[in-house]
DNA sequence: CGCGGGATTGACCATTCTCAAGATGTGTGG
DNA sequence: CCACACATCTTGAGAATGGTCAATCCCGCG
């Protein structure tokens, strides 16, 4: 029996905690019933029949609101590794959309197994429930960006944000990564507008610290950039406590 | 015995569900312990020690985070009946201060307590998820109001969703409410300008709609502001399947 | 070849900020 | 009781960041 480390949540938790093998093994189990989405098409979980969540093996997600003038606010992105409303089997989920942004393929994970697995190892519920926390963490670095940071600063941030979490599932490293999203995706999450999102990047490029084109976001000088935007990943690590 | 009823929180817990003597006189218990903290000084909760939560009993608690260049976010203010750092409890907390607005009590709850109380009454568990939950919910909201409401909507659906809150715990009705904040305050959980902040409100007043003045918010044409502000409380009813 | 989604760019506009000057009110020390 | 410091609120004038509208380009696809 073989036990794969190469699961993008795997690969993500063990950074945190090292985790033994019958841990792994539970990891692996939770990742059984995979489905796929297309690019596009709205999955939502909401109310009574989204008692499932899923961890996300491929491609990329977003959660975002929609507004009555038809403006739409992102919440979060989710890349490899991540979970889809995993709220709504802890807690309960609040009601916003999540459109895949490619194809993608997501494991479907079952309250009951879950909450079996937070049974029988506390540390890989610890993890879990520490996964969790980081994400809110970014959704409160994400409204602190948004009310308090100037377009060309959140928009270094909010590239230097994603490459740290790409890094931590092996998507990404200092040079750069692939990314599928938008100049409108941007625009939507970041509250600004496509049109000047466009201009802050060629601002970036010019200056010769990120380029954003064609999927790719390479960094070309990353240490005026992370200066630039201020950006302290202490907030993605939560190190500490955990590795105890 | 007898059994308050009048405690902020249960206040709001049996809005959404009914809750038995037993439960009550839990909640009751969770309440013994109570301290008072001075306006303006911090009350960090940060890692090791913060082991403890508290439910604010009177006053207003905001939390924020100071950006390096000196500007704050307020990411959310806190109200009798609400929570201070269940998170760093159940989950762990992200690394935000929280700081009294006025002189405040509120009831230091024991990690060990809340836990045996989650065992003994599963029921009050939920309710307490939810409170928890819905405190995502708002912050989401926040958000969403930052990146894409217009500094006009995005004080008056500030405005009235404190209201709600406030209303929800027998602190403001229809007509308004008491309200220790100052306009900078506003604007720094609004990512305003203190000076925009108060154009605005006058605006609003002008307009004949709302006032902010002297620590009172009166409202004078709800309908019209509701309307101005687009503002559904949905996101903090959250009723339906709880009150099963 | 024509179409549609994304990216670019210019010109102009407006929401919001910054700076600055007062006004008002409250608490403290003399 | 007065004077002063300090916090808060107000208002004006000018600057700036970011938005809107509109045209163009590029490229993959049926």
């Amino acid at each position: 029996m073989n036990i794969p480390v190469n699961l993008p949540l795997t690969r993500k938790l063990s950074t945190f905690v090292a985790l033994s093998k019958a841990e792994l093994a539970l990891l692996d189990h939770l990742h059984q019933r995979n489905r796929f989405f297309s690019a596009g098409r709205d999955m939502v979980h909401q109310g009574q029949s989204g008692q499932a969540a899923y961890v996300l093996m491929s491609g990329w997600v977003c959660s975002y609101k929609l507004q009555p003038d038809g403006t739409r606010q992102i919440v979060d992105f989710q890349i490899p590794g991540d979970f889809l409303g995993l709220r709504s089997v802890l807690l309960r989920t609040s009601d916003h959309s999540f459109e895949p942004i490619v194809d993608i393929e997501a494991a479907e994970v079952l309250t009951e197994d879950l909450l079996e697995a937070f049974a029988q190892t506390p540390r890989l519920a610890t993890a879990i429930l520490w996964a969790a926390s980081r994400d809110e963490a970014m959704v409160v670095e994400h409204l602190v960006g948004i009310g308090r940071r100037d377009a060309v600063v959140r928009i270094a941030h909010f590239l230097l944000e994603l490459g740290s979490r790409l890094a931590l599932v092996g998507l990404g490293d200092t040079k750069g990564y692939d990314c599928p999203l938008t100049q409108y995706h941007l625009a939507d999450a970041l509250g600004l507008s496509a049109v000047h999102v466009n201009r802050v990047l060629r601002q970036l490029r010019e200056a010769g610290l990120v380029t954003f084109r064609e999927g790719h976001v390479r960094f070309h000088d990353l240490d005026r950039l992370v200066k630039l935007a201020d950006f302290d990943p202490a907030y993605l690590d939560h190190a500490g406590p955990l590795l105890k």
